[in-house]
DNA sequence: CTGAAAGCGCTTACAG
DNA sequence: CTGAAAGCGCTTACAG
């Protein structure tokens, strides 16, 4: 915080006295009203601009006890998804007038709660919430102030969620892993695996689950060691790859946790001597502008994050509209994103590619 | 903004008022004086979690004066070099206990204005802008109040920046486009094309200086047909791929203005039927992950967004606390990243690789 | 160590 | 159409 105190603050008052009117005339004037005669917001409007005059929101905020500013935080701004999420948010809430206080937790619960806390003293209308992971309802509960409008985005919080009574906007993880893999099928794949992420966390769970709905729709029970869990980054999953191969017969193809890990698996696989799109298929999910342009470009499931941000904002907005009512879940559809290169079919029948 | 009002704010006189103390002394505990007695402050401290107090700082702000909160405008939240930069200014600023106001703006002048207008009603202590394209000192001075601490990132600001007393932070552009156009001298190139960004933006004009400067110290004269401008995107890049060869003979290796002009070349590039790597080297700028994980990975300067970031915020940080003193202007390092694949030499002498 | 009073910059009834 | 008074939630001298 500033030691000195710039100068001296233009204030509504100044110009009143300017203007030689009350402070109530000028604030109508500042708001609109028309009950103010045309001449004296004339009058007034060129004196807030002669004398530099910038609107204190914040004290206005404070006596009408409303807020215009949403607090965003988010689990990881590095991330191109979020990032875009974040701008979809921000570029809303901009035009609904409304101001966006951001935090970032870089996905430790810890850094979740005090961002939160100081985010909270600055008593924002509603928060939008993509929890770090491993985030308990209980403990955010303890930060935020009953009656707080919350949408929880992307990562569901648990059991208690149900009784959170906060707003729940998340990806349909289930379809877009089933559309992978049924992609995958229909390319004559039998032998596939699901490749990354931790099964503990919300979405992989729900990916997974899409990914045995396709299987067992196909009569196919994924076998144990088709299924490799690994953090969720380039990095990890590139090390995992061998774990694909230790039995026989190995998998002819994954579906991917999401497009890094996809971008690892395709790394690790060519360290081993195979070829992605040539000898091995792979989808990914989320479709990060890297999947378009990596070799080969990969097959994903397409989400849209910048879009979801955009509808995250809608619906906080909307929800400060209406503080009370039962609590809303929506589930943003995903789409298959063919991109025939990375999706090759290779086994058992003859070789032939996806028309996308 | 909110219709109703939710219940009730517990306030700092709730407290007081349950505790049988004045209100003057409830602040003194939530500031942490050492002057309350140590079983009222325990008392106080049990009452505020009792009833779920929290501290209103916008109050406590405008009785103080001051601000904690600091606007952070980006011209593109979706470019992760920008979500990076946004996030390490995020943390910082969040350590020293400030707020992150966070305003995009597209790259549009004029949402950049209204944007502007729209974050300084709320008084923050200071401002981290990166300005939109064709940014205008003048124009902006119109909505910061004068005083406003405000540190300018990336971008100059035209001729009057030196009136403006802001504080700029950027990166070494100059340096940067050197050392990738010594490193393809080095690889034996003579041929050696700019490609991509407007010629009219600071960053791009500075890096084309860098190239030209190595280019003279080795005694060369660019052709006008090298120097290739595009939008800095990887498609309008693609796009221009054809320029380079235009006249014979044409250039064999390419410093390009960024990582997503130099992607798109090498993508337009292989539409030809040229490989980079193999027949043609090319280098980046700002190392984008894409930068690494691309085929073939791209040699780049790498500019660590997010350490810039962290830059940002401190020397904004120090500028709240002094807010007289002359402008700091700081350039950051650029470090040559070298990827032994894109840079391939190929003209006129044996192929030897980089040694990275 | 604690309290009574004034005030930050604005808005909201209530009069006129 | 305009003004005088009170108050949002907090802090700051000033007393005691």
């Amino acid at each position: 915080m500033p030691d000195a105190p710039p100068p001296r603050r233009v204030t509504l008052t100044d110009i009143a006295r300017a203007c030689d009117l009350s402070r109530a005339t000028v604030s109508l004037v500042l708001r609109g009203s028309p009950l103010v005669n045309a001449r004296t917001r004339a009058r007034v409007e060129a004196e807030i601009k002669r004398q530099g005059y910038v609107y204190h929101r914040g004290a206005a905020n404070l006596r009408r006890k409303v807020s215009n500013s949403v607090a965003l935080v988010i689990n990881d701004l590095s991330n191109p998804f979020f990032a875009e999420f974040a701008a979809g948010v921000d570029e809303t809430l901009a035009e609904a007038g409304h101001v966006t206080l951001l935090g970032g937790t870089g996905e430790s619960v810890e850094r979740q709660q005090t961002v939160l806390a100081s985010l909270l003293e600055h008593a924002p209308a509603g928060l939008i919430l993509s929890p770090a992971e491993g985030s308990d309802a209980g403990r955010l509960r303890e930060v935020l102030r009953p009656g707080l409008p919350v949408l929880v985005f992307n990562r569901e919080l648990g059991d208690r969620d149900a009784a959170t009574g906060w707003d729940y906007l998340g990806l349909d993880n289930v379809r877009g892993a089933r559309l992978a893999t049924e992609h995958l099928l229909a390319l004559g794949h039998r032998r596939i695996a699901f490749f990354g992420g931790h099964r503990d966390s919300s979405s992989c769970a729900q990916r997974r689950r899409g990914y045995r709905d396709a299987l067992a729709a196909a009569g196919i029970e994924p076998e144990p060691h088709w299924l490799v869990e690994s953090a969720p980054t380039r990095l990890e999953a590139a090390g995992q790859t061998a774990a694909l191969f230790l039995r026989d017969p190995a998998p002819t193809a994954a579906v991917c946790y999401n497009d890094a890990v996809a971008l690892g698996l395709v790394a690790g696989l060519a360290r081993r001597g195979r070829r992605v799109g040539e000898d091995f298929a792979v989808t990914g999910f989320d479709d990060i502008p890297e999947a378009a342009a990596s070799f080969p470009p990969l097959t994903t499931v397409s989400v849209d994050p910048r879009a979801r941000g955009r509808e995250a904002a809608a619906m906080i907005l909307q929800r400060l509209h209406a503080p009370e009512g039962a609590p809303i879940t929506r589930v943003s559809p995903a789409r298959l994103q063919c991109r025939a290169s990375s999706d090759v079919r290779i086994t058992d029948t003859p070789l032939h590619r996806a028309t996308p």
